[in-house]
DNA sequence: ATAATATATGCGAAGCAACGCATACGTTAA
DNA sequence: TTAACGTATGCGTTGCTTCGCATATATTAT
């Protein structure tokens, strides 16, 4: 039962879902395009990323000094129902946050961070 | 946003993913059905009984001095999403309020709290 | 080696949710 | 109309989550 709660409970957050609504548009994206989109603060995003990561919804890969992060796509049932669920979930809120991530990764949001996107984020993060 | 947050926030809990098991077992359950069910406090179950209605996943209606609980029919795809997410989590816990509910109601979970019950509640109530 | 970049984390503070107790409210029975 | 019953709720306490800051770790660039 507890893994069960501990995955309801992952879901049961703003950011988290912000998040989650990212990579349901993209195949990963690295936690400066996250922190970029939500304009949320760094540490802020990374700790709701290891949330969902330890209740099994999205798995990271670390790729030279980037970490990109993903829908965990070894789920069982009741996570993939849950996400299915949650791909549900709209809001201004959200439409907000992925255009922002499109602006940020150009038309093809399979793009990646380090694709001289590094420049981007430094100035729109210190804009603050 | 925030409704959607407040139904996932509703079902991160396990005494609330309990009361949810058995009314997915049955049509309509009284408050002092599920107390004994559950071997919880009468206001524990009452407390989580309302954020479950306050989050439109279950509605409660008034016959007489009892209040029957049933899953909320009125859901929106998303709230219909997550309880059909919900009914694939299983445990010894859940499995053994079920096993209460069943011997209290008797064979037909479709049995009414005022049948008679009361007196049993009481004693297994007391005995704790 | 040193600096810069990308991400994670320890820690204390603030906010929020769950608990237990006592009690209130509403309904039926006596 | 008083008593008993079924359910809900105000309140203070405890425990968990989130937050922000500062800092640590790891990787790449100089």
């Amino acid at each position: 039962m507890e893994e069960y709660i501990k995955a309801l409970k992952s879901l049961s957050e703003q950011t988290r879902i912000r998040i989650l609504a990212l990579l349901h548009q993209t195949r990963e994206v690295c936690v400066s395009d996250i922190v970029n989109a939500l304009e949320e603060s760094q540490y802020k995003v990374s700790r709701h990323l290891k949330v969902l990561q330890d209740a099994g919804m999205v798995k990271g890969s670390k790729k030279g000094r980037w970490i990109y992060y993903q829908l965990d796509e070894n789920q069982v049932r009741f996570q993939k129902m849950l996400l299915e669920a949650v791909k549900d979930i709209s809001s201004d809120i959200i439409n907000n946050d992925l255009e922002r991530l499109q602006k940020r990764l150009g038309k093809d949001l399979n793009n990646f961070c380090k694709n001289g996107k590094t420049e981007i984020y430094q100035e729109s993060y210190q804009e603050q």
